[in-house]
DNA sequence: TCTTGACTTGGAGCGCGCTTCAAGGAGTAG
DNA sequence: CTACTCCTTGAAGCGCGCTCCAAGTCAAGA
């Protein structure tokens, strides 16, 4: 069975997903009813493929299954609805936002913890050096 | 019933969590049992607040509640569980900036969709307008 | 005394996003 | 023909992280 496109594998493969999610998605109505072979077998365009690369990036990056939906079915509407799209992106643009700011604030808390820790396992090693003044408040700050 | 600590309302107040979350991050061990009231109200001092505001830092992290289970069990052995706990705060350090370079990468994406669902926007303000060569690409590709 | 409200517990329930199962069909190699 | 692989479907199941429920205790206020 050749015929064009790609098989579900294939698509799952190029997307990062499993062909289960694939389907899934398709049944969610993310997506299309995908083309298919003789035998019944998905066929994937590359037109499919970039929306679903697309809906890849959305999930990565934590936009509800529903608010794809959403754009899903506005974005089938035609570009009447292009307000509105932007609206959900631009919103989801601000949570992204919100989240980078978030794991910025995380990732310089873990320097600094981390590097306590090395001092604590410092001490361990040399038992009777002397630890600065300056030091005191840190180490064993849990 | 004053005594001394936060009620598990204050607390929760204080570091974003509802009281349910508060019992039961107590109930899966990521926070040993907390002092009581002499009624049996949880109490909860500075440390608690310490804790428990990292908690929440590496929660919103995507940080799974195992990994922080594994972490809470560290710490409650002591310093020379450092090395241990250092490198669970450095993998998930990597996560973090793993997760941020996907989030950037999706910023930037909705940027120029943004851009480009603001020309169909214009497109359909001014209907006779003519759209730039260098534009037809672009308009419409969803 | 009665009510109100904040707390306690163990256990059940829930929403999300998949993930797996069971049963079956179609095409290919030996 | 047999065996194998890859696909199909509808439906059930699952892991996570809460979230809520039911029933009870306790203390303060009218």
């Amino acid at each position: 069975m050749r015929e064009a496109g790609y098989t579900i594998r294939a698509m799952a493969e190029r997307c990062g997903m499993t062909a289960h999610t694939l389907r899934y998605y398709e049944r969610v109505g993310l997506i299309q009813p995908v083309g298919r072979a003789r035998n019944g077998h998905r066929r994937y365009s590359d037109a499919d493929e970039a929306w679903l690369h697309f809906l890849h990036c959305m999930r990565a990056t934590n936009m509800p299954i529903r608010e794809m939906q959403r754009y899903a079915v506005l974005r089938e509407r035609g570009d009447d609805t292009s307000i509105e799209r932007r609206k959900i992106l631009e919103d989801h643009q601000a949570a992204i936002a919100g989240q980078i700011a978030a794991l910025q604030k995380a990732h310089s808390l873990l320097t600094h913890k981390i590097a306590n820790y090395r001092k604590i396992e410092d001490r361990i090693r040399i038992p009777n050096s002397v630890t600065p003044e300056s030091d005191r408040a840190l180490v064993s700050a849990n």
